[in-house]
DNA sequence: CCTCCCAATGGAAACGTTTCCATATAGTAG
DNA sequence: CTACTATATGGAAACGTTTCCATTGGGAGG
């Protein structure tokens, strides 16, 4: 047909005003049984749906809600943006999403557009929190929001994993294990700061455990540069025996690149991931990680959102210690003279034969404890 | 403070007319250099950003595309999804985005919703195709739409992988491997025509090529309960020498299952994934599957979209035998009495030492560089 | 029979834009 | 100096709702 039917042509049909087509259509306000059986019937005949931009401009609401984050390929994003998603559907209201592919100009130009909609809140992700131009505006604006895996700034709340302390756990972990010389391999450590977070509480902990500090690796991507990057980088600092990636895909890419240096994991090296992916466990070693619920952070952080708009109480957000746990896994093994078949971490019995050995497996021999 | 600033606010401040301040800052029609001028300072001073709902209320047009899924936890779709999103993006478009977590009657709703919110067009993966009341309400509503993932009904465009046509490559690749007695592992099976296609498929390819009609194990979910499927599955059918799982998690996971039941992977039992996920390859062995590119679809699909709102020509759809492409992985081996060293499809050399031996590892003993 | 009140209804304003049209002003060609 | 044109400007309508307010009519109570 032509555009779609609106109330005008609804009370038309029926033959009233429309006013009283809204008031029976809405079910607010009186009608007459008769009024409402034939306001029906048009609004049936003619197929009506209200237009939710009429009824934005008139209520100065869109029922709508903003999502800023850096990418869904990431499954810890892909994971919060749909539980938020989930708690905003449920309350009648709808998501833009926008994936800034971790640049921060495009936060800024992200937060405008999304204002420029008039969304009735904002749930973001974004670079550095305590430098970030689009949550200035956003705050000038006074636009409700939540910030979701970022450090709150001062005084404010946030759902996010708390770094600091989940990167300390891990070096208590490596600590446990009688590790002393750690690495720290990071991706997008400058667009991130998360990942700097990261870093910042692993090298922390290591200090006070009176272990080294950590080497730090970055690298650009997760792909097969990373072998040549890591041999370079276990060349340079032989005494290595552990290392934390910034997060689990890159735990598993440093992983297959060990097996093609020839270098055993978590024989000759151990590696922990962070967050906690589905197939973490999956492998063979399974992966010692940081796990982390990214749902229900995402879920969290969109009601609040919600209760800023709806003036309601917020949330509780979860203790500081609770946003994370380790997990142990067959990637990360104690260091000791004879760690063959001594109390090797694993969630659960492997099958696997541990004998396995390779070719040049001898770093370990040089540089035990 | 209070509200934002509307135009009219900036035409006063400006001391002009509502039109004077629209015409300069769209810079559309004609304006003195002088009022040019102070509208630009009105609008500055008053931090004014134009509200899109009054525009598109006047211009029935909102520039929001909606994109309707089953789920981002899924990578195939946060990938398209993504693809999608920055298209839109691109083109000045906003993306609305529902998830139906593979629950059909929500995606009516969804539908509703979007329409409701007056999209300028969709996108959208929905159960079955051929019958989507969800569908059938975008067509009466004539909304410039495109389906994903979703093979096309008679005469429709649409951006998918070919998964019969895929699945009969995983069924050709069984074959070339000496495999005449498979199984297919599927998920979703009820809620996903994608599923039924693979399935069938492969069965029909396995037909034509003289193999055993493929055993069928469908499963609810990939977790821990797995591995009892798992064993049952083997034990009602103990001829299978390869599985064929409809997507990769599940592939991964029947991997873990057949480690924990003392069951080699490639040597007792070859497992075929679809999706091509990344971790596919950084996992030992690696994992032989269907690799597409969510991606491109995504974007395709996001194209045709727009390509239908602004009357352009519509991108080409790839040939259906190019979207997708058959990758050899160490999940997958021939079957034959002395497989030592023929032709084994190996990505890469895998340094692995391969002595691993498991209860029944009886063939496949060996595994070179 | 007259009031009063309440239910039912419709007209109109408002929300923030854009754009059509009319008006006013200046400059130019005759 | 007159007419004409091009440029600059503002008023007002329209987009689809909701809601305030006024109007109507009927029934009940006096």
């Amino acid at each position: 047909m032509g555009q779609a039917a609106t109330i005008k042509d609804v009370a038309q049909r029926a033959g009233c005003g429309v006013a009283t087509a809204s008031r029976v259509l809405n079910d607010t306000g009186p009608a007459s049984a008769e009024m409402r059986k034939r306001v029906m019937a048009a609004a049936d005949a003619l197929d009506f749906q209200f237009s939710d931009v009429g009824r934005s401009l008139q209520s100065s609401t869109t029922r709508t809600i903003g999502c800023i984050v850096p990418s869904i390929e990431n499954p810890v994003y892909a994971d919060a943006v749909q539980g938020a998603q989930a708690v905003f559907l449920n309350a009648g209201y709808q998501m833009l999403l926008i994936c800034t592919n971790y640049s921060v100009e495009s936060e800024i130009h992200a937060v405008r557009t999304l204002i420029a909609k008039q969304v009735d809140g904002i749930l973001l992700t974004v670079g550095d929190a305590q430098n970030s131009e689009g949550l200035d505006l956003i705050r000038r604006r006074q636009v409700p929001h939540s910030l979701l895996f970022n450090a709150a700034p001062a005084g404010q709340r946030s759902w996010s994993v708390d770094d600091h302390a989940a990167a300390a756990a891990v070096a208590d972990a490596f600590a446990e294990n009688n590790h002393a010389h750690t690495g720290f391999l990071a991706l997008n450590f400058l667009s991130s700061d998360r990942a700097r977070h990261r870093y910042e509480g692993f090298a922390e902990r290591c200090a006070e455990r009176g272990m080294a500090p950590p080497a730090l690796l970055e690298v650009d991507d997760d792909g097969l540069d990373l072998t040549a990057r890591l041999q370079d980088f276990l060349a340079a600092h032989p005494e290595l025996t552990g290392i934390f990636a910034s997060n689990d895909f890159l735990a598993l890419a440093a992983i297959r690149s060990a097996r093609r240096l020839f270098i055993d994991v978590p024989g000759d090296l151990s590696i922990v991931g962070f967050d906690g992916i589905k197939v973490g466990q999956m492998v063979e070693p399974s992966l010692a990680t940081i796990v982390t619920t990214p749902r229900v952070l995402g879920a969290g952080a969109g009601e609040t959102v919600l209760s800023m708009i709806d003036g309601s109480a917020p949330p509780d957000v979860p203790q500081k210690d609770q946003t994370f746990s380790f997990r142990a896994g067959g990637s990360l093994a104690p260091l000791t003279a004879e760690s063959k078949d001594d109390g090797k971490v694993a969630a659960f019995p492997s099958p696997d034969d541990p004998t396995r050995k390779t070719a040049k497996s001898n770093r370990r021999d040089q540089h035990e404890i």
